[in-house]
DNA sequence: GTATGGATGTTCT
DNA sequence: GAACATCCATACT
């Protein structure tokens, strides 16, 4: 399995100009990157190991209508939050793209679990390391992410932020065995596209296993 | 392990 | 009224 092993002394915000503006490039690069969440005093931290692509003109992504009040963070810049609310119980997790006024984001399938677990845990009602972040809607639940956050800037350091975990962490997928890619969950259409990015192996990807190869 | 269906609230037709 | 970028419990192999 890979684990994302890294060391959290080591946190880095990343800056918006190293964000890739497209929004299938951005979606490859978030694999290996922290998600880093403050609240109350309390860090929780994540490692990105599965991600989406919604990218321009994409029909089944939320800003292929143009803007409306809720998907607006998706037209700013790219580099912050758009959280929305979905099924009636979950809150999703996207990082916008692209340059302003076009529309992409990334949306945020599943963390590994580094730091502030126990809080995790407790947000979850489970203690089952597995199930904590393992999913959209679970992750978000984990780190406490609601329509509060939408529209935060993920690339200065507040409540939501992005962070590389410095040079210890050199095995960033790119091709072969450790990048995965597959269709898209849970989406009617454009279903055929290949825009859902992951750490092939990692124990934290969601998904059924016929689509994790 | 996989398959199914219900719960739930917002947005759009 | 339908669709929805999901999760969970339950049933089954």
């Amino acid at each position: 399995m890979s684990s994302a092993n890294v060391s959290p002394a080591s946190l880095r915000v990343l800056h918006r100009q190293e964000l890739p503006i497209a929004t299938i490039a951005l979606a490859r690069y978030l694999l290996g990157k922290i998600v880093v969440r403050e609240v109350a005093g309390v860090r929780m931290t994540g490692c990105i190991v599965e991600t989406e692509a919604y990218p321009p003109r994409d029909p089944a992504a939320h800003h292929y209508r143009g803007l409306t009040p809720r998907n607006r963070a998706m037209f700013g810049q790219r580099g912050h939050a758009y959280v929305y609310f979905t099924y009636g119980n979950h809150f999703m997790l996207n990082v916008t793209a692209e340059v302003p006024d076009v529309g992409g984001g990334v949306l945020i399938r599943a963390l590994e679990p580094l730091e502030g677990i126990p809080f995790m845990q407790r947000n979850r009602r489970t203690t089952h390391l597995r199930d904590l972040t393992r999913g959209p809607g679970r992750l978000a639940q984990a780190l406490q992410i609601d329509r509060q956050l939408d529209g935060v800037d993920l690339c200065s350091q507040g409540p939501l932020w992005l962070a590389d975990a410095g040079p210890t962490t050199t095995q960033l997928p790119r091709r072969g065995n450790l990048l995965g890619i597959s269709t898209r969950i849970g989406i009617t259409r454009a279903s055929h596209r290949r825009l859902r990015f992951f750490v092939r192996g990692n124990a934290y990807v969601s998904g059924p296993r016929s689509l994790n190869r």
